[in-house]
DNA sequence: GATGAATGAGTTTTCATTCAT
DNA sequence: AATGAATGAAAACTCATTCAT
């Protein structure tokens, strides 16, 4: 069927991606790791650049995916806080797909409008299921100052990410992994005690 | 002189990536931009590569620069955190000179690793320069987790450059510059304070 | 059956390239057109150029019914002429078929022997019918002038359809087709005097 | 310089055309017999398109040139009308240029706009002197009839002109010559002197 | 018979690099 | 030093034709 191609190419380009980088990246190399002959790559795509869009399009979707802390979950705070920490770990982890996030980045950067409202998409839905979560574990109100915390808090995340494809391991991650803790722990709580106060 | 002509090259190719990203920066681009002819370039250089390489080696130590707190000021405390906070507004403003960092980045994750040996110096100065004013300021002791603090700060840092360079205007740079001020201001205070009684 | 497959691709094919020309027909063009998948139309034919050749066939074939005009007709001198002048005027109007025709003499130009041996037989059969036209309608004897003028006369509709096709708008059709008028009544009549007063 | 190249890839476009039709020609061909490499081309041209259009922009304005009949001119009018025979003599023997001229027919006729204006352009300077001739060689008043008299008679020449090229030689050369000359000389005598009664 | 995915040779196009002037 | 025309290898893309289903 068509889209079973579609998801040969699509993953190939993927891989080919991460690997060589866009710049690296032939039709010819996506043709023959997706195992197909270049010209039958044009039954399914009608130009390489509408391949690599939707390789940005599932690459963003992926990334959704990953935020495994429902909102609707009905957990203590202990339990949520520790979510989220998995999650983060989590992430750090996944080389591949997080590569492949910073060049949709880069490429977005460069202009490519879609591709940048699907980022604010992709950040919109992040940012409010980081807010709901603190807003249920650490029982602060709702308002622009838990959005913005939780914008600093994705921040931080792609920020430590990129160190870590950067290989920059300037700390080790068990000591940067035990701060994380701490902050879910104690650190969110008595800032957003902080923040309540001068809300007022 | 030689160097005056590296110097219009460098220009015109930072200008010429910023503007098309490093796949559509061709020798010809440069040139044309630098007011040279094509075969002049190789005057004084022999590659494109040589060229991009020293873009970046330059566009990282932009960086250092941007780095305007110095270590051995002998300034207070609220002194202090109020030039970090300035600092940080600063460069969340340079948007062209960022742009070029997450391309260079964009360039480290591909493998280049002289790129990453750049990249991991540039952040180990950082981070030893807000170590350092963290100890000052904060009254804390040097350690791991105060480096690790800091690799965070760095980290938060880059990831809101990275949601502004992507247009991502979740929150309003209002509440987000608001948090920074609290975070500085008392969060950190009261974060070391825990980590303090927890390291020991 | 298999003529009426055949019959729709010829139509397809027809009217592809009357649309894109031949260099922009496409097998998967015409096979879209024709409501049939590309693999079908091998059933059909060998070839793209055996369906081509008989477009070319069939688009020649269709000239000839053009020229309604018989020889064996017994009618008035007045009443002839008026049915050439129709036909001509008719052709100047079908623009499709005479667009196909002139892509047809492009082909044969380039050396299409088969397709120039065509052109040969269908000018030759239209030569024929307005020369013995001629000689009823005129009452001159047929010999090396009538044809020649005959292919004049040819020529001169061709190329007034050429300009027509064209949009060349030089001249408003109404006068064009006075003239038309006048020489088939009187400009002939007098021509073929002086030629016959000549030949002797 | 520049226009030398570009002289000598339309040269080789023009023969490349003339010899395997607009399908046949490729850039590999034209480079080849420009004595240029595929790349070389693209300094001059930034794609084929550019340069079939030159091809075609050169083959018009060639027609231009071949219309040596100057309307100036102050000859008497049997002289004029051999210049005219000898032209249309010439234009039936150039077989190269006219064929090209059909296939920019064929090109505009496929909805080439600017194609079609010059074709427009270059049939009213034509018709333009081929009018003015008629008028002082034959003493009669310029009007609609005239002019659509020289579009009929461009009409006929060009349709004469198709017929060689397409091979077809119903007709001995020779007595179509006899035709031509009889109709300049006496033809359009007596034809210009009924439509001047007719017109009253 | 019919389908449409797959082939692969051929086409246009790009671009770092070279080199005669 | 400087020019910019020229190179050629490699890229994206096209399309008639084939073939397993």
């Amino acid at each position: 069927m068509m889209n079973e191609g579609k998801q040969k190419i699509l993953e190939a380009a993927r891989a080919t991606i991460i690997e060589h980088g866009i710049q690296g990246t032939t039709l010819r190399g996506i043709a023959k790791k997706a195992g197909f002959s270049t010209g039958a790559i044009y039954h399914y795509y009608n130009s390489k650049e509408a391949i690599l869009y939707d390789v940005m399009d599932e690459g963003l979707g992926e990334i959704r995916r990953i935020a495994t802390v429902s909102i609707e979950d009905k957990k203590e705070a202990r339990e949520i806080i520790q979510e989220i920490f998995d999650g983060m770990q989590d992430r750090l982890k996944k080389d591949a797909e997080s590569r492949l996030q910073f060049y949709l980045a880069h490429e977005a950067m460069l202009g490519n409008v879609e591709l940048q409202n699907k980022f604010k998409e992709k950040y919109e839905d992040w940012i409010n299921r980081v807010e709901a979560i603190f807003v249920r574990a650490y029982g602060v109100e709702r308002g622009p100052s838990t959005r913005a915390v939780a914008a600093w808090t994705m921040a931080a995340i792609d920020g430590m990410v990129l160190q870590t494809l950067l290989n920059v391991q300037v700390v080790e991650s068990e000591h940067t992994n035990r701060i994380l803790e701490y902050l879910l722990q104690d650190g969110f709580t008595h800032f957003f005690k902080i923040i309540g106060n001068e809300q007022r």
